[in-house]
DNA sequence: CTTATCAATGAAAGTGATTTCCGATAGCAA
DNA sequence: TTGCTATCGGAAATCACTTTCATTGATAAG
């Protein structure tokens, strides 16, 4: 799996003409290696941590490029930060987000996607996305 | 409707121990004669017009505590705008957004509600608040 | 194995939205 | 009226990114 996205990354690296890069093969394990949820600052500070002299700039802009290659997504649960969550072909899943402890549990239900998509028919929308997020406090913060 | 808002903050500015100022009358009748889904950069032009020495921090400050006192929510869709839209009490919906011309469309659905309910308490978290929007295209923009 | 080309990089400067700072002003209680 | 201090406006600061630019390095041609 892991193998797979790195092949799906260089694939799009070669066919859009770029360069295989030190540093991108480094923030691809950086990313790949790591949990599912990390803003850009997290990445950044782990893969300091061992290679001094990358970029903030580079970490950005590699970054844009996993999410135009289609193995990592762009997401932000308003705290200001955006992160990137890896992108498993053919599945959707929405969000819990602990507004306490910042821990992200993923869901995916069928009969709520069934739902916006009649909604948004009803309404005459054609929609590409979608966005459902529900905040609380996770069963560890609760106690 | 908007009296009922006018007075809910009163109330909360008094019990707060705040004072009641004109600029705070000002932009709350500002936000409260508009839109209902206003950026603060809106606000704060429309506002300008009419009393040009209003300052850019005092339109922020001012929507926070509305959002405090309760007759006002954040909402962000995703285009690096913060906006705020007006709460009703007892009233929730969720929103349909055109990516093309950035119509907002608000829609309630009681089923979606109960199974995001359902969700949350079976992965044990304690909701308190959620976002559902929906990104597409709008009727008009399709044509 | 060179060498030329031009994408990619890192550091720093630039952005745009929002926040803070600070001296002046103005509610409001005494 | 007076005094206290919250609030104000404008400017500077901050935060999360983005762009710039001189240098570096991947790749392809010779």
């Amino acid at each position: 799996m892991k193998q797979a996205k790195k092949q799906l990354f260089h694939d799009f690296i070669a066919r859009k003409g770029l360069k295989s890069t030190r540093q991108r093969d480094l923030i691809l394990d950086g990313f790949l290696s790591n949990d599912r949820h990390m803003s850009i600052e997290e990445l950044y500070l782990a893969l300091r941590a061992k290679h001094p002299n990358i970029g903030y700039a580079t970490v950005y802009r590699t970054l844009k490029l996993f999410s135009e290659s289609g193995i990592a997504r762009e997401i932000q649960f308003g705290d200001g930060q955006t992160r990137f969550e890896h992108v498993d072909e053919g599945e959707h899943h929405d969000h819990l987000v602990c507004t306490r402890c910042g821990a992200v549990k993923e869901f995916a239900n069928e009969a709520i996607e069934k739902l916006q998509a009649a909604i948004a028919e009803s309404h005459g929308y054609l929609v590409h996305t979608h966005k459902l997020e529900l905040y609380g406090i996770c069963p560890k913060c609760r106690k």
